[in-house]
DNA sequence: ATAAGAGTTGCACTTGACAGTCAACTTCAT
DNA sequence: ATGAAGTTGACTGTCAAGTGCAACTCTTAT
């Protein structure tokens, strides 16, 4: 799974075009097409919100997590609080495989394939 | 503490003048004197990797990861790596009260201040 | 068939933030 | 008072992120 296309399953999912989506996210739609098909990559993590935003996402959502972890981008608010402490604690995390068996994990083995 | 003042005692321990060290990070030594001071906020991962490598510092050596934290910067390495499982850790890891009384302690204040 | 809505693509362009440079200045130890 | 260390302000370069538009395809309804 890309960023791109479960963006896009979650816009299929409310139902919306890429207009309408583009359009509350305030982003040009043309550029909501490349990153959907991955022309270009994930946009910044800003822009991840408003999309989630428009698409009616809580900012709390762990769906919105899916979708930093998928372009791997830190939320603006948290990498304003990094801390010796938490990379550590991400140093010790990326070598672990992980267990659970969710959605994004196709996007971990692929990334840690690279 | 801060980035900049972090650096200045790092780089005073090892007896070395900013031209000196900038030299070996590669970097105008103007540049490093306003980061040292904080007229300039701490420069992107890869110069604080360079820096800490100019001051002969093991790149895997936890001070690093203290410079890292003190200028709020995720290593190239593991942003690439970030996960939705890393980014709901950090969640958790920015709201719990930090309770060793180190060093770094004082920026942390300071950031959860603001 | 055609028109209209949805999406894609290529390409040139803008913009703002960040990184870094240069010349001139100050400060301090000898 | 000279040189080495450091500071400062104005300036420049670079790059990610996104814009804008035209031309194209693909579907589906009329």
């Amino acid at each position: 799974m890309t960023f791109g296309l479960r963006l896009r399953e979650l816009r299929k999912e409310k139902s919306m075009t890429q207009k309408e989506l583009a359009a509350k996210a305030k982003i040009d739609f043309t550029y909501l097409s490349k990153i959907e098909t991955g022309v270009m990559p994930p946009p910044r993590a800003k822009t991840i919100l408003a999309l989630a935003k428009g698409l009616g996402i809580d900012k709390n959502a762990a769906i919105v997590d899916e979708l930093y972890g998928l372009a791997k981008k830190i939320p603006s608010d948290l990498s304003k609080k990094v801390t010796p402490e938490m990379i550590q604690m991400l140093r010790s995390l990326q070598d672990k495989k992980i267990d659970k068996p969710e959605d994004w994990q196709d996007a971990v083995q692929k990334d840690n394939a690279q």
